[in-house]
DNA sequence: TATTGTTATACTCTATAACTATA
DNA sequence: TATAGTTATAGAGTATAACAATA
């Protein structure tokens, strides 16, 4: 009798999905308002992201990113023009360029990063120290289980 | 003796921050996913999920959005091309335009949300029914902080 | 042959500035 | 005068296809 019968849910907890979806809107809001105080888009944010503490070849950070090779060229052009990052030859393949931050850049990317915190604060404060905690473990549990990578 | 000092902390709770940029970057990837399986843009998806449940001005929508006006133009001229939304002037104010779903819009915008829940489930499913409740409580704490809206 | 990156091209997204029509 | 929307223009972001250099 000990049958249990799986409940015929595909979808997640009612109201879950338009929770996160809502709260990610904020956190890209928030994001691209960082970026833009420094006249950067979010891909451009993204970019010194990854880079602060790697220097990755261009196929690399377009798999990161999720976006075509072609796309990088003009990305990482735009980047390197205003002194942001930088390219090199690849020392292990001749037809391979890596990327890597610029000193200015990695100044950049630090204030932006120090930004982000300050700005997310006020609504992460809402919960209170436990709160933070449990929220921080839920979603690390998330994040864990995802495939995409970012 | 039971002076408690604030500790002299301005941002998150160590890590935080971190989690919730990283499952903000990968709800929105799932979002773009869904959307480009359709030709839409995570805009274009945002436009669709808002008009769901109603009718608004041009310029309603572009605050919604955080966009300009004349972005908006754009945007609906290319909606509207495909059959997904109308124009209508406004009744109460003849400067306004007012713009819906079309029938064919709703049944997209209809698909699409089912297939975003679809999407996301795998990954919530990782929390078990009480992890999905707890961590639906905590982010609807975060929203009702949030003043951007989305 | 396959892979890495760039170039050429085209379309979408976005903003600023100037304009028309209405309030 | 101020507001709603469009148009014109320009730049960034993106993809596809074709290419050169290297593996």
């Amino acid at each position: 009798m000990a049958t249990r019968e799986e409940p015929p849910r595909v979808v997640a907890q009612e109201g879950l999905v338009d929770a996160l979806v809502q709260i990610s809107f904020v956190t890209m809001a928030v994001l691209s308002k960082v970026g833009a105080e420094h006249d950067l888009s979010l891909t451009q944010l993204r970019v010194l992201g990854i880079l602060r503490d790697r220097r990755v070849r261009m196929s690399r950070l377009a798999d990161y990113l999720g976006l075509e090779k072609s796309t990088m060229t003009g990305l990482v052009d735009r980047a390197e023009k205003r002194g942001l990052l930088e390219r090199a030859p690849s020392a292990s393949d001749g037809r391979a360029v890596d990327v890597f931050l610029s000193p200015g850049g990695a100044d950049v990317a630090e204030r932006l990063y120090a930004q982000v915190e300050r700005s997310l604060a006020p609504m992460t404060g809402e919960l209170g120290p436990a709160g933070q905690r449990r929220l921080q473990s839920l979603l690390e549990q998330l994040i864990g289980f995802d495939s995409l990578g970012g």
